[in-house]
This record gives C-alpha cells, structure tokens and sequence, in this order.
DNA sequence: AATTCAAGCAACCGCCGACGG
DNA sequence: TCCGTCGGCGGTTGCTTGAAT
C-alpha cells in the first residue's frame, strides 16, 4: 500500500517540453488561471503530470521571471538570505522578484558555493572553513551563531554588551511574511544609486531599525494571514 | 577532428503539511 | 478524529553544452 501517484505516469510525457506543450500551457493559463494543477493536464491536453506542469509555469513560462545572470547585489542577498534561512529556497525566492526557487537552488550549488569556498567560508555554515570544528547541526538553518553573523557582515551584537541582541528582528521564529515589492528607497546622494539598509535589504522595511523609509505598504497576497503579515513581529 | 570531462540547468522524485470530506 | 487528496518544497538526476586534451 504506497501512496497513488499523482498522475496515470503510463500515459504522461516526460523530459524536455516542446514548445507546444509550452504554448498549450500557456493559452491553458492565461485563459483559466492558475486553477487546479492535477486536472489542468487533461483540460489543456496535455500529456504531462500535473505536477510537470505547475515546475514548468512557475519555474520558466511565468511572465514575471528575470530571466539573466544574477547580480552581485542578488548574490550578496542570497549568501545573506541563506545564512539565515538555510537551504528555505522558497523563502529565499520570496525575496527576490522574478526569481525562482529551483533557479537560485541551482545557482547556489552551481555559482555561490564556490564563490564562498574561495573566500574561505564553508557554504553550509558560513563559517570559516579553517575554524576549530563546533558541535554544528547538519542543517545550518539555526545553528548560526552570533559570531557567525559577525563574520558574515550582518553582526547583530551590541558592542557593549555581547551577550545582548541588538537585532530582535532577527529572530526568525518561522514567521513568514510576503516578498516585499519595489520599497520607496532614498537616493544616495553621491552616486544616485539607491541605498538601502540592512533591514530593507532583508525585507523588513516595517522594522524600528529601518534607517532607509518607514510606513511603506507591501503586496499581499491571498496567502497571508494576520499572523504572517507581522514577519518577526 | 574526435573524444573526454566538467559545469550548468531543467526536470523529476518523494516527502510533508494543509485542507476538506 | 481520521483519511485521502493536493500543492508545494528540497534534494537529486540526467541531459546539454562548452572547454580541455
């Protein structure tokens, strides 16, 4: 007794789309949303597990992608991101437009693994590679200590105090709040570039701490609920 | 020019949590 | 409360392409 599969696999292409199955999808999409992924398949005469489908939307035929290298300010987001959240690509994702959780995925194991080996830090833990071995859990997500953050250019500790948290927004306690759209963003004056502070690079621009802006409105989505709005409320 | 190897990426697989009956 | 279904996620696989020999 296993679990059904999700699809008849017996009669379900699988492998490389053709740009028929793209296009079939597509006009599928446009002209009845993103409804019901299993039946999809069958309605829009597709020869594909429903499942094959939805991968295939969300990760190449959305309009909204940012298709193109990541820049050094993703990448910098996503080595950020990733030391707080560990291998939560979905999370990651969330907080960078038009980008999907299979296409940093990839990149994280294809680009920035070995962007951070080369600077010496191990890409699991963020740590120095050469550090004295800790007691560190296989998942990093949590296991990263203050001076971990220290180290990785976001050290939250009060210079007085180590002991005291300087960032209570930090505390990632699993809340979840949406990615947060096109923030207003002060200009910095010399370069014209806009600037943004730690918080608003990380999402929190509702955050006591955020130097950039205060009283933005964000997007929201049919997901979100009272409590996931208060992201590290 | 042919072959081998490695890197990059799209797609698949299986598990898990949410949800509804 | 239990059970089945579904969508979503992270890990992994395997194909394609380009570089090296």
């Amino acid at each position: 007794m296993g679990r059904s599969p999700c699809c008849e696999k017996a009669h379900t292409n699988k492998g490389a789309w053709t740009k028929e199955e793209d296009d079939r999808l597509i006009a599928h999409i446009k002209a009845h949303g993103e409804g019901c992924w299993r039946s999809l398949p069958k309605v829009a005469g597709l020869l594909r597990c429903g499942k094959s489908c939805r991968l295939r939307w969300i990760n190449y035929l959305r309009p909204d992608l940012k298709r193109g290298n990541f820049t050094d300010e993703e990448d910098e987001l996503i080595i950020k991101l990733h030391s707080l959240l560990g291998n939560k690509w979905s999370l990651i994702a969330g907080r960078l437009p038009g980008r999907t959780d299979n296409e940093i995925k990839n990149y994280w194991n294809t680009h920035i693994r070995k962007k951070l080996l080369s600077r010496g830090i191990d890409p699991l833990t963020h740590r120095p590679i050469n550090e004295p071995a800790v007691d560190v859990p296989a998942n990093s997500f949590g296991a990263v200590s203050n001076q971990d953050r220290i180290i990785n250019g976001f050290g939250c500790k009060n210079q007085n105090d180590p002991d005291e948290e300087n960032c209570p927004e930090l505390n990632l306690e699993l809340q979840i709040s949406l990615p947060y759209q096109n923030p207003p963003q002060p200009l910095d004056g010399n370069s014209g570039r806009k600037m943004l502070c730690f918080y608003c690079s990380m999402g929190l621009q509702n955050s006591k701490e955020c130097s950039c802006s205060s009283g933005s409105s964000r997007g929201r989505s049919s997901r979100s609920s009272s409590s996931s709005d208060e992201f590290l409320g």
